[in-house]
DNA sequence: AATATAACTGATTAATCAGTCAGTATAGTT
DNA sequence: AACTATACTGACTGATTAATCAGTTATATT
Protein backbone atom coordinates (compact mmCIF):
# COMPACT_ATOMS: atom_id res chain seq x y z
CA UNK A 1 0.00 0.00 0.00
CA UNK A 2 1.22 3.54 -0.56
CA UNK A 3 1.80 6.33 1.43
CA UNK A 4 -1.11 8.43 0.07
CA UNK A 5 -2.97 5.26 1.12
CA UNK A 6 -1.74 4.62 4.25
CA UNK A 7 -2.65 8.39 5.23
CA UNK A 8 -6.22 8.39 3.84
CA UNK A 9 -6.78 5.24 6.09
CA UNK A 10 -5.07 6.74 9.13
CA UNK A 11 -7.36 10.09 8.11
CA UNK A 12 -10.85 8.12 7.76
CA UNK A 13 -10.02 6.06 11.35
CA UNK A 14 -9.24 9.47 13.03
CA UNK A 15 -11.86 11.82 11.09
CA UNK A 16 -14.22 8.82 12.50
CA UNK A 17 -13.16 8.08 15.85
CA UNK A 18 -12.06 12.01 16.60
CA UNK A 19 -13.72 14.46 14.57
CA UNK A 20 -12.71 16.54 12.21
CA UNK A 21 -11.64 19.73 14.01
CA UNK A 22 -10.46 17.28 17.00
CA UNK A 23 -7.59 15.36 14.67
CA UNK A 24 -4.46 17.29 14.11
CA UNK A 25 -2.41 16.67 11.04
CA UNK A 26 0.56 16.05 13.61
CA UNK A 27 -1.54 13.24 14.39
CA UNK A 28 -2.34 11.99 10.96
CA UNK A 29 1.56 11.66 10.12
CA UNK A 30 2.48 10.50 13.40
CA UNK A 31 -0.14 7.27 13.01
CA UNK A 32 1.61 6.74 8.90
CA UNK A 33 5.11 7.30 10.41
CA UNK A 34 5.30 10.46 8.15
CA UNK A 35 6.58 14.50 8.41
CA UNK A 36 3.32 15.91 8.75
CA UNK A 37 4.63 18.00 5.26
CA UNK A 38 4.17 14.78 4.28
CA UNK A 39 0.24 14.86 4.48
CA UNK A 40 0.58 18.47 2.78
CA UNK A 41 2.20 17.00 -0.20
CA UNK A 42 -0.32 14.39 -0.87
CA UNK A 43 -3.44 16.76 -0.09
CA UNK A 44 -3.42 20.48 -0.18
CA UNK A 45 -5.14 21.12 2.75
CA UNK A 46 -7.18 19.13 5.94
CA UNK A 47 -10.26 19.82 3.88
CA UNK A 48 -8.64 18.66 1.06
CA UNK A 49 -7.55 15.59 3.34
CA UNK A 50 -11.05 15.20 4.69
CA UNK A 51 -13.07 15.21 1.00
CA UNK A 52 -10.98 12.33 -0.19
CA UNK A 53 -11.77 10.39 2.65
CA UNK A 54 -15.39 10.62 2.38
CA UNK A 55 -15.20 9.89 -0.99
CA UNK A 56 -13.16 7.05 -0.51
CA UNK A 57 -16.18 6.21 2.00
CA UNK A 58 -18.95 6.85 -0.93
CA UNK A 59 -16.59 4.63 -3.02
CA UNK A 60 -17.12 1.59 -0.19
CA UNK A 61 -20.29 1.59 0.82
CA UNK A 62 -21.46 1.93 -3.26
CA UNK A 63 -18.77 -1.32 -3.84
CA UNK A 64 -20.38 -3.47 -1.08
CA UNK A 65 -23.63 -3.10 -1.81
CA UNK A 66 -23.09 -4.03 -5.58
CA UNK A 67 -21.06 -6.46 -4.18
CA UNK A 68 -23.66 -7.72 -2.09
CA UNK A 69 -26.42 -7.95 -4.75
CA UNK A 70 -24.22 -9.92 -6.86
CA UNK A 71 -24.05 -12.33 -5.25
CA UNK A 72 -27.52 -12.47 -3.54
CA UNK A 73 -30.82 -13.51 -5.55
CA UNK A 74 -34.03 -12.85 -3.59
CA UNK A 75 -37.02 -14.28 -4.61
CA UNK A 76 -39.44 -11.64 -3.10
CA UNK A 77 -39.41 -7.97 -2.57
CA UNK A 78 -40.15 -8.32 1.29
CA UNK A 79 -37.21 -10.79 1.11
CA UNK A 80 -35.03 -8.34 -0.11
CA UNK A 81 -35.83 -5.34 1.96
CA UNK A 82 -35.31 -7.98 4.91
CA UNK A 83 -31.97 -8.67 3.51
CA UNK A 84 -30.89 -5.02 3.05
CA UNK A 85 -31.91 -4.69 5.97
CA UNK A 86 -29.24 -7.11 7.50
CA UNK A 87 -26.78 -6.35 4.82
CA UNK A 88 -26.61 -2.26 6.13
CA UNK A 89 -26.46 -3.68 10.01
CA UNK A 90 -23.52 -5.72 9.31
CA UNK A 91 -21.90 -2.82 7.25
CA UNK A 92 -22.09 -0.58 9.85
CA UNK A 93 -20.47 -3.17 12.23
CA UNK A 94 -18.23 -4.05 9.64
CA UNK A 95 -16.91 -1.00 8.48
CA UNK A 96 -17.80 1.03 11.78
CA UNK A 97 -15.68 4.02 10.93
CA UNK A 98 -17.53 4.67 7.79
CA UNK A 99 -20.84 5.32 9.32
CA UNK A 100 -19.50 7.01 12.38
CA UNK A 101 -18.06 9.31 9.88
CA UNK A 102 -21.22 9.90 8.39
CA UNK A 103 -22.89 9.85 11.92
CA UNK A 104 -20.66 13.39 12.52
CA UNK A 105 -22.07 16.46 11.92
CA UNK A 106 -19.41 17.78 9.79
CA UNK A 107 -20.06 16.30 6.43
CA UNK A 108 -23.36 18.04 6.33
CA UNK A 109 -21.75 21.23 7.89
CA UNK A 110 -19.25 21.36 5.05
CA UNK A 111 -21.22 20.07 2.52
CA UNK A 112 -23.36 23.24 3.04
CA UNK A 113 -20.27 24.86 1.45
CA UNK A 114 -18.20 22.67 -0.49
CA UNK A 115 -19.93 21.22 -3.60
CA UNK A 116 -17.39 17.96 -3.82
CA UNK A 117 -18.99 17.56 -0.06
CA UNK A 118 -22.39 17.45 -0.50
CA UNK A 119 -22.29 15.46 -3.97
CA UNK A 120 -20.26 12.52 -1.58
CA UNK A 121 -22.87 12.61 0.66
CA UNK A 122 -25.61 12.53 -1.91
CA UNK A 123 -24.58 9.80 -3.62
CA UNK A 124 -24.06 7.61 -0.45
CA UNK A 125 -27.73 8.25 0.89
CA UNK A 126 -29.48 7.59 -2.56
CA UNK A 127 -27.29 4.75 -2.82
CA UNK A 128 -29.36 3.66 0.56
CA UNK A 129 -32.42 4.71 -0.33
CA UNK A 130 -32.73 3.73 -4.02
CA UNK A 131 -31.93 -0.02 -2.87
CA UNK A 132 -34.79 0.30 -0.33
CA UNK A 133 -37.35 1.90 -2.74
CA UNK A 134 -36.29 -0.96 -5.49
CA UNK A 135 -37.11 -3.37 -2.79
CA UNK A 136 -40.53 -2.03 -2.09
CA UNK A 137 -40.99 -1.93 -6.44
CA UNK A 138 -40.39 -5.22 -6.07
CA UNK A 139 -41.99 -6.34 -3.41
CA UNK A 140 -45.59 -4.83 -4.87
CA UNK A 141 -45.15 -6.37 -8.12
CA UNK A 142 -45.03 -9.52 -6.48
CA UNK A 143 -47.61 -8.90 -3.76
CA UNK A 144 -45.18 -9.88 -1.33
CA UNK A 145 -45.78 -5.64 -0.17
CA UNK A 146 -48.58 -3.56 0.52
CA UNK A 147 -49.32 -0.51 -1.17
CA UNK A 148 -47.44 2.25 -0.02
CA UNK A 149 -45.39 5.21 -1.38
CA UNK A 150 -42.48 3.82 -2.31
CA UNK A 151 -39.37 6.63 -2.40
CA UNK A 152 -41.06 8.02 1.02
CA UNK A 153 -41.18 4.74 2.81
CA UNK A 154 -37.66 4.06 1.89
CA UNK A 155 -36.93 6.71 3.48
CA UNK A 156 -38.07 6.17 6.69
CA UNK A 157 -37.62 2.58 6.45
CA UNK A 158 -33.36 4.35 6.19
CA UNK A 159 -34.32 6.92 8.76
CA UNK A 160 -35.19 3.85 11.14
CA UNK A 161 -32.15 1.27 10.41
CA UNK A 162 -29.92 4.28 10.45
CA UNK A 163 -31.09 5.86 13.66
CA UNK A 164 -30.53 2.38 14.98
CA UNK A 165 -26.92 2.11 14.07
CA UNK A 166 -26.30 5.73 15.56
CA UNK A 167 -28.01 5.16 18.81
CA UNK A 168 -25.58 2.02 18.72
CA UNK A 169 -22.44 4.23 17.82
CA UNK A 170 -23.49 6.79 20.65
CA UNK A 171 -23.40 4.28 23.19
CA UNK A 172 -27.23 4.86 23.72
CA UNK A 173 -28.67 0.96 22.73
CA UNK A 174 -27.59 -1.55 21.54
CA UNK A 175 -28.61 -2.01 17.88
CA UNK A 176 -28.09 -7.01 17.98
CA UNK A 177 -30.77 -6.56 20.68
CA UNK A 178 -33.60 -4.98 18.56
CA UNK A 179 -32.65 -6.87 15.20
CA UNK A 180 -35.77 -9.24 16.13
CA UNK A 181 -38.37 -6.35 16.64
CA UNK A 182 -36.81 -4.15 13.81
CA UNK A 183 -37.60 -7.59 11.21
CA UNK A 184 -40.99 -7.59 13.09
CA UNK A 185 -41.75 -3.55 12.26
CA UNK A 186 -40.11 -3.90 8.59
CA UNK A 187 -42.79 -6.61 8.28
CA UNK A 188 -45.50 -4.65 10.27
CA UNK A 189 -44.82 -1.58 7.23
CA UNK A 190 -44.66 -3.69 4.40
CA UNK A 191 -47.38 -5.91 5.64
CA UNK A 192 -50.20 -6.65 2.56
CA UNK B 1 -32.51 37.47 32.62
CA UNK B 2 -29.19 37.54 34.42
CA UNK B 3 -25.53 37.28 32.74
CA UNK B 4 -24.93 33.73 33.49
CA UNK B 5 -28.37 33.07 31.50
CA UNK B 6 -27.39 35.12 29.02
CA UNK B 7 -24.37 33.07 28.62
CA UNK B 8 -25.98 29.79 29.04
CA UNK B 9 -28.57 30.96 25.91
CA UNK B 10 -25.74 32.13 23.74
CA UNK B 11 -23.49 29.10 24.51
CA UNK B 12 -26.61 26.61 23.90
CA UNK B 13 -26.92 28.31 20.57
CA UNK B 14 -23.19 28.16 19.59
CA UNK B 15 -22.27 25.04 20.34
CA UNK B 16 -25.67 23.49 18.77
CA UNK B 17 -24.89 25.20 15.10
CA UNK B 18 -20.98 25.69 15.50
CA UNK B 19 -20.21 22.51 17.53
CA UNK B 20 -18.19 22.16 20.82
CA UNK B 21 -14.77 22.49 19.76
CA UNK B 22 -15.56 24.93 16.93
CA UNK B 23 -17.05 27.37 19.73
CA UNK B 24 -14.74 29.40 20.95
CA UNK B 25 -15.17 30.86 24.58
CA UNK B 26 -14.33 34.53 23.04
CA UNK B 27 -17.05 34.10 20.67
CA UNK B 28 -19.81 33.64 23.59
CA UNK B 29 -18.31 36.40 25.03
CA UNK B 30 -18.92 38.37 22.18
CA UNK B 31 -22.07 37.14 22.18
CA UNK B 32 -23.09 37.87 25.54
CA UNK B 33 -21.17 41.53 25.78
CA UNK B 34 -18.81 40.46 28.09
CA UNK B 35 -15.24 39.95 28.46
CA UNK B 36 -14.07 36.34 28.02
CA UNK B 37 -12.79 36.35 31.82
CA UNK B 38 -16.39 36.96 33.06
CA UNK B 39 -17.26 33.84 31.41
CA UNK B 40 -14.64 31.59 33.65
CA UNK B 41 -15.73 33.03 36.23
CA UNK B 42 -19.66 31.83 35.86
CA UNK B 43 -18.29 28.56 34.44
CA UNK B 44 -15.36 26.98 35.57
CA UNK B 45 -14.49 25.79 32.07
CA UNK B 46 -15.58 25.13 28.82
CA UNK B 47 -16.55 22.14 29.18
CA UNK B 48 -18.52 22.66 32.93
CA UNK B 49 -20.29 25.42 30.36
CA UNK B 50 -21.41 22.76 27.88
CA UNK B 51 -22.48 20.45 30.64
CA UNK B 52 -24.94 23.42 32.19
CA UNK B 53 -25.82 23.76 28.78
CA UNK B 54 -26.98 20.37 28.24
CA UNK B 55 -28.84 19.97 31.46
CA UNK B 56 -30.79 22.77 30.97
CA UNK B 57 -32.14 21.43 27.78
CA UNK B 58 -32.74 18.17 29.72
CA UNK B 59 -34.90 20.24 31.74
CA UNK B 60 -36.32 22.04 29.10
CA UNK B 61 -37.18 19.05 27.13
CA UNK B 62 -38.60 17.32 30.12
CA UNK B 63 -40.85 20.56 30.94
CA UNK B 64 -41.99 20.68 27.35
CA UNK B 65 -43.02 16.97 27.65
CA UNK B 66 -44.47 17.51 30.96
CA UNK B 67 -46.99 20.14 29.52
CA UNK B 68 -48.09 18.96 26.66
CA UNK B 69 -49.67 15.74 28.57
CA UNK B 70 -51.21 17.85 31.31
CA UNK B 71 -53.20 19.75 29.04
CA UNK B 72 -53.57 17.16 26.48
CA UNK B 73 -55.64 13.83 26.79
CA UNK B 74 -55.80 11.06 24.48
CA UNK B 75 -59.16 8.61 24.52
CA UNK B 76 -56.96 5.95 22.89
CA UNK B 77 -53.25 4.80 22.74
CA UNK B 78 -52.84 4.95 19.09
CA UNK B 79 -53.84 8.88 19.43
CA UNK B 80 -51.53 9.34 22.17
CA UNK B 81 -48.55 7.51 19.89
CA UNK B 82 -49.19 9.96 16.78
CA UNK B 83 -49.87 12.87 19.27
CA UNK B 84 -46.12 12.16 20.52
CA UNK B 85 -44.70 12.11 17.22
CA UNK B 86 -46.17 15.02 16.32
CA UNK B 87 -45.25 17.22 18.94
CA UNK B 88 -41.91 15.50 19.10
CA UNK B 89 -41.51 17.11 15.21
CA UNK B 90 -43.20 20.73 16.85
CA UNK B 91 -40.57 20.64 19.32
CA UNK B 92 -37.21 19.71 17.04
CA UNK B 93 -38.68 22.44 14.84
CA UNK B 94 -39.86 25.32 17.32
CA UNK B 95 -36.55 24.41 19.31
CA UNK B 96 -33.49 23.51 16.85
CA UNK B 97 -31.30 24.29 18.91
CA UNK B 98 -31.98 21.08 21.33
CA UNK B 99 -31.59 18.87 19.01
CA UNK B 100 -29.06 19.99 16.86
CA UNK B 101 -26.92 19.90 19.76
CA UNK B 102 -28.05 16.38 20.31
CA UNK B 103 -27.55 15.36 16.66
CA UNK B 104 -24.17 16.38 17.09
CA UNK B 105 -21.56 13.45 18.41
CA UNK B 106 -19.73 15.44 21.34
CA UNK B 107 -22.21 14.84 23.66
CA UNK B 108 -21.90 11.04 22.98
CA UNK B 109 -18.15 11.04 23.48
CA UNK B 110 -18.33 13.45 26.65
CA UNK B 111 -20.31 10.90 28.15
CA UNK B 112 -17.84 8.61 27.96
CA UNK B 113 -15.76 10.52 30.62
CA UNK B 114 -18.26 12.06 32.41
CA UNK B 115 -21.01 10.94 34.30
CA UNK B 116 -22.54 14.25 34.48
CA UNK B 117 -23.02 14.30 30.88
CA UNK B 118 -23.86 10.32 30.55
CA UNK B 119 -27.11 11.18 32.98
CA UNK B 120 -28.48 13.94 31.13
CA UNK B 121 -28.09 12.14 28.22
CA UNK B 122 -29.91 9.39 29.69
CA UNK B 123 -32.51 11.24 31.13
CA UNK B 124 -33.17 13.04 28.21
CA UNK B 125 -33.12 9.90 25.98
CA UNK B 126 -35.41 7.63 28.85
CA UNK B 127 -37.93 10.68 28.79
CA UNK B 128 -38.81 10.08 24.82
CA UNK B 129 -38.77 6.80 25.24
CA UNK B 130 -40.96 6.27 28.35
CA UNK B 131 -43.57 8.11 26.90
CA UNK B 132 -43.63 6.10 23.50
CA UNK B 133 -43.37 3.17 25.59
CA UNK B 134 -46.60 4.29 27.43
CA UNK B 135 -48.33 5.18 24.48
CA UNK B 136 -48.18 1.44 23.31
CA UNK B 137 -48.86 -0.03 26.46
CA UNK B 138 -52.25 2.07 26.58
CA UNK B 139 -52.97 1.08 22.77
CA UNK B 140 -53.00 -2.06 23.95
CA UNK B 141 -54.63 -2.44 27.28
CA UNK B 142 -57.74 -0.17 25.22
CA UNK B 143 -57.30 -2.49 21.77
CA UNK B 144 -55.80 0.26 19.47
CA UNK B 145 -52.68 -0.90 19.25
CA UNK B 146 -51.57 -4.82 18.71
CA UNK B 147 -49.44 -7.42 20.58
CA UNK B 148 -45.66 -5.90 20.04
CA UNK B 149 -42.49 -5.61 22.61
CA UNK B 150 -43.58 -1.99 23.98
CA UNK B 151 -39.85 -1.23 25.20
CA UNK B 152 -38.47 -2.01 21.73
CA UNK B 153 -40.96 -0.86 19.52
CA UNK B 154 -41.15 2.63 21.75
CA UNK B 155 -37.17 2.49 20.90
CA UNK B 156 -37.39 2.09 17.09
CA UNK B 157 -40.30 4.36 17.01
CA UNK B 158 -38.21 7.21 18.76
CA UNK B 159 -35.15 5.73 15.92
CA UNK B 160 -37.67 6.24 13.22
CA UNK B 161 -38.80 9.76 14.06
CA UNK B 162 -35.35 11.21 15.46
CA UNK B 163 -33.99 9.78 12.48
CA UNK B 164 -36.09 11.81 10.42
CA UNK B 165 -35.04 15.21 12.38
CA UNK B 166 -31.58 14.36 12.13
CA UNK B 167 -32.42 14.33 8.15
CA UNK B 168 -33.76 17.44 8.01
CA UNK B 169 -31.14 18.70 10.23
CA UNK B 170 -28.47 17.47 8.21
CA UNK B 171 -30.18 19.37 5.28
CA UNK B 172 -30.59 15.68 3.54
CA UNK B 173 -34.32 15.24 3.46
CA UNK B 174 -37.70 17.09 4.74
CA UNK B 175 -38.88 16.03 7.58
CA UNK B 176 -42.38 17.90 6.78
CA UNK B 177 -42.53 16.37 3.27
CA UNK B 178 -42.85 12.95 4.87
CA UNK B 179 -44.86 13.43 7.75
CA UNK B 180 -48.32 11.63 5.84
CA UNK B 181 -46.08 8.91 5.43
CA UNK B 182 -44.52 8.51 8.89
CA UNK B 183 -47.87 8.52 10.71
CA UNK B 184 -49.10 5.99 8.38
CA UNK B 185 -45.97 3.73 8.73
CA UNK B 186 -46.66 4.33 12.66
CA UNK B 187 -50.25 3.05 12.19
CA UNK B 188 -48.62 -0.12 10.15
CA UNK B 189 -46.72 -0.36 12.91
CA UNK B 190 -49.28 -0.17 15.53
CA UNK B 191 -51.38 -2.26 13.78
CA UNK B 192 -54.15 -5.07 15.80
C1' DA C 1 -20.73 55.89 55.52
C1' DA C 2 -18.09 51.85 56.05
C1' DT C 3 -17.54 47.15 54.97
C1' DA C 4 -18.04 42.91 52.63
C1' DT C 5 -19.32 40.12 48.97
C1' DA C 6 -20.33 39.23 44.34
C1' DA C 7 -19.81 40.47 39.43
C1' DC C 8 -16.83 41.66 36.12
C1' DT C 9 -12.53 42.83 33.23
C1' DG C 10 -7.78 43.77 30.69
C1' DA C 11 -3.73 41.89 30.02
C1' DT C 12 -1.21 37.97 29.62
C1' DT C 13 0.46 33.13 28.93
C1' DA C 14 1.58 28.65 27.39
C1' DA C 15 0.15 25.44 24.21
C1' DT C 16 -1.57 23.82 19.88
C1' DC C 17 -2.29 23.80 15.09
C1' DA C 18 -2.69 24.40 9.83
C1' DG C 19 0.14 25.53 6.54
C1' DT C 20 4.88 26.96 4.20
C1' DC C 21 9.36 26.45 2.36
C1' DA C 22 13.88 25.38 1.18
C1' DG C 23 16.08 21.56 0.64
C1' DT C 24 17.20 16.27 0.63
C1' DA C 25 16.47 11.44 -0.71
C1' DT C 26 14.64 8.07 -3.99
C1' DA C 27 13.44 5.95 -8.31
C1' DG C 28 12.98 5.85 -13.21
C1' DT C 29 14.82 7.15 -17.94
C1' DT C 30 18.23 8.07 -21.31
C1' DA D 1 26.68 8.74 -15.13
C1' DA D 2 23.72 12.53 -15.76
C1' DC D 3 19.14 14.15 -15.59
C1' DT D 4 14.45 14.52 -14.07
C1' DA D 5 10.37 14.03 -11.57
C1' DT D 6 8.34 12.47 -7.68
C1' DA D 7 8.33 11.58 -2.70
C1' DC D 8 9.52 13.19 1.45
C1' DT D 9 11.27 16.05 5.56
C1' DG D 10 12.93 19.47 9.50
C1' DA D 11 12.48 23.78 10.95
C1' DC D 12 9.68 27.45 11.17
C1' DT D 13 5.56 30.90 11.43
C1' DG D 14 1.47 33.34 12.45
C1' DA D 15 -2.82 32.77 14.29
C1' DT D 16 -5.97 30.99 17.63
C1' DT D 17 -7.33 29.30 22.02
C1' DA D 18 -8.51 27.90 27.03
C1' DA D 19 -7.38 29.43 31.17
C1' DT D 20 -5.32 32.61 34.88
C1' DC D 21 -4.88 36.49 37.85
C1' DA D 22 -4.47 40.85 39.84
C1' DG D 23 -7.29 44.39 40.16
C1' DT D 24 -11.72 47.26 39.39
C1' DT D 25 -16.71 48.17 39.70
C1' DA D 26 -21.36 47.25 41.37
C1' DT D 27 -24.53 45.66 44.93
C1' DA D 28 -26.02 44.51 49.58
C1' DT D 29 -25.61 44.58 54.52
C1' DT D 30 -24.61 46.66 58.77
Amino acid sequence: MSKKEDILKAATLLFATNGFKETSMTEVATMTNAASATIFYHFKSKEALFLSVLNSVKDGIIEEFSHYFDEKKFSTGLEMLEGTVSFYLYLAGNKAEWFLLLHRYYPYELAKKNNTCRQSLEDIYNCFVDIFEKALVQGQADGSIGKLSQRKTALLILSTVDGMVRFKNCNLYDAGALYNELIAVIRRIAAT
